[in-house]
DNA sequence: TGGTAAAGTCAACGCATGTTGATATCAACG
DNA sequence: CGTTGATATCAACATGCGTTGACTTTACCA
């Protein structure tokens, strides 16, 4: 449950404290830019510096190294949950807001695309993918309405995950390269739509 | 170019004609339901009822077996490029009807997913689905406007891809049961704002 | 100073994969 | 009949993978 020991390392700053931050760094590196299979322990192992054998020392197997690597950082739940507050009117362009930044931002967006692409593939990721959409994306839409909220939920759901794959999997021009502030504004109204608006005309 | 030999076989209904066309079935379900690196050479010949070594025979290699077997069926792009006659207001949900039909019928629907799962991992299959957004979308999207096109286009693509992750692989709730019909309409009017609505309010 | 437990390396295992070359089967054709 | 060329199988290869066990090194503590 330790190993602080070594934490005497490197007075500050970024860069992993402890040889086993630096796995897990190198793995959602590798498992985002790979996805599950083609991220191999070798090469986990080699961008962090160490043994492979160490890397399952340290975590039991490839799919606990996923698992543990791939939770969703707490600011990210934290600022789902935040965004029922404020007017409804608006909901659609705040929730834009925090998606597209969550796909700016390295650490979280690794997460994100490290389980949208070993989805394909692997169906603990799956799980994660279809956990994530319906439980917190679920409540966010609880919030806001009573008017079928699962269905409004995998809506959204689906054109999240539709944005990640296309703008930073597959890097779909113009979307890749675009701005995130122009991509939030091509997004609030769709999810305002999903969100609060009129479902079957 | 021939193989047309043992066409003998069965005296007429579906089921492959050709050793080589039931190669290429095996081929596209495994591809569609396992993604390319988890399909096998030995599991599609398996299925296909003949040996490893034959599929490399017929394709060369498994990539190349890939390439060739995800063509797109003609069918598809016909309907999509007839989408642009007709109501423009209206265009969405002939849109919706066309992706939502596509991912109904299991010849086609392989071929979309089989490109979907693998292009998380495989290069050549994300070039594939980029290709697809840009080419076959991005001319119907012409067809109707000449306000951002390209960026219209790939917003319908992102979410094409986005249904078909989360209905057809991930499996979100309730959307992977929703019969066709609820789907279409729950996505015409947001296929209807990419497509000629207002982008950026 | 020893001793001890963690941190780390190394070589090897069993296994599955894509691919290859040698070989068999068999219908067609002169 | 005998040859030919496509169709098919088989056994084997090289490679890369996750995982293991024995080992060495390091750093703490009594």
């Amino acid at each position: 449950m330790s190993s602080e020991r070594s934490a005497k390392r490197s007075g500050r700053r970024p860069g992993p404290t402890t040889t086993r931050e630096a796995i897990a760094e190198a793995a959602r590196r590798q498992f985002a830019e790979l996805g599950y299979d083609r991220a191999t322990l070798r090469g986990i192992a080699g961008e962090a510096g160490v043994d492979a054998a160490l890397v399952v020392r340290f975590y039991g197997s490839k799919d606990a190294l996923f698992l543990e690597v791939m939770a969703l950082p707490p600011a990210v739940a934290e600022a789902m949950a935040g965004l029922a507050d404020g007017p409804t009117a608006t909901a659609g362009r705040r929730l834009a807001e925090v998606i597209v930044g969550m796909l700016e931002d390295p650490r979280s967006r690794s997460v994100v695309l490290g389980r949208i692409r070993s989805a394909s593939s692997h169906p603990d990721a799956a799980a994660l993918v279809r956990e994530t959409v319906t439980r917190d994306v679920g409540r966010l839409v609880a919030a806001l309405t009573d008017d079928e909220p699962e269905t409004r939920a995998v809506l959204v759901g689906s054109q999240v995950v539709g944005l990640a794959l296309a703008r930073h999997v597959v890097r779909v021009e113009p979307l890749a390269s675009m701005p995130a502030a122009a991509v939030i504004d091509y997004l609030a109204p769709v999810f305002q739509h999903y969100l609060v608006g009129t479902l079957r005309p």
